[in-house]
DNA sequence: CTGGATCCTCTATGATACTG
DNA sequence: CAGTATCATAGAGGATCCAG
């Protein structure tokens, strides 16, 4: 089995030492960034088709114009998201899955659909949980 | 379809004007917390057997024991993890998935696998667009 | 319409020291 | 061994203004 992690001080040290390559990490690569607060939401849209800058704000109104281009931005530098200007006036941008973030969403959908179906067990969970602790 | 987001401002009051339930959202609720910075190495260790707190704390060189605790914590609040103390001297707790978290892990350990074999694709593709932009 | 630039805030996380 | 408490900081994310 291959190592987990990617150190920062003196474990980190010791763990070089070891031969480690935590940079290498498939985890650390790929599902760290899948994971961020906007990623899920916009890849989840992504995969029912291609849309506007301006449809994805609409869709998700509570994500600021910033972190709507940022995160784009990153799927765009990971290979999982097209970008596609067309040269109207104003411009007219859309944003669209590549065969690598099709692939990838063909994975991660499984991830969406166990949401949609367990998200209340969870939240039961957490109120429970809650309820324990206060008590 | 359903709707996506949860407002916080100017944005958020017209939505609950429109009766959105963001904090409803599948993706909010389940997702965004399984992509946190620990989260994922955790489970997956702990997809393969139930291991104890020394355990992780090993096999994940480069986590800090405060964060150990916090995420398998939040694991536990939501109901993937049990976590169970065995009362020696001094005392050992190992942690486990639930039937939540095995049923959970069941979608996202194909998340894992894509990640498993296309890592290095991913690296690829960041490479070739700082290149792009670099120059 | 689609961003870029700036400033500001807050949360996540790390480092360290202490305890049953 | 398995935490808890405290302090400090980097980075994520939001608000706002400006521009092609």
């Amino acid at each position: 089995m291959d190592q987990i992690s990617s150190p920062t001080s003196a474990r980190l040290r010791a763990m070089q030492a070891e031969g480690l390559d935590l940079d290498n990490c498939p985890v650390r690569t790929v599902i760290s960034r899948l994971g961020s607060k906007w990623a899920p939401l916009l890849l989840q849209l992504l995969s029912e088709r291609p849309h506007r800058f301006s449809e994805l704000r609409r869709l998700v109104p509570d994500i600021s114009q910033r972190m709507i281009t940022q995160t784009l931005r990153d799927l765009e530098r990971d290979g999982y998201v097209h970008r596609s200007v067309l040269p109207t006036k104003p411009p007219s941008v859309t944003y669209s899955l590549t065969g690598l973030g099709i692939s990838m969403f063909e994975s991660y959908r499984f991830v969406f659909e166990w949401a949609e179906a367990n998200h209340r067990a969870v939240r039961s969970a957490r109120a429970a949980f809650d309820a324990r602790e206060g008590g």
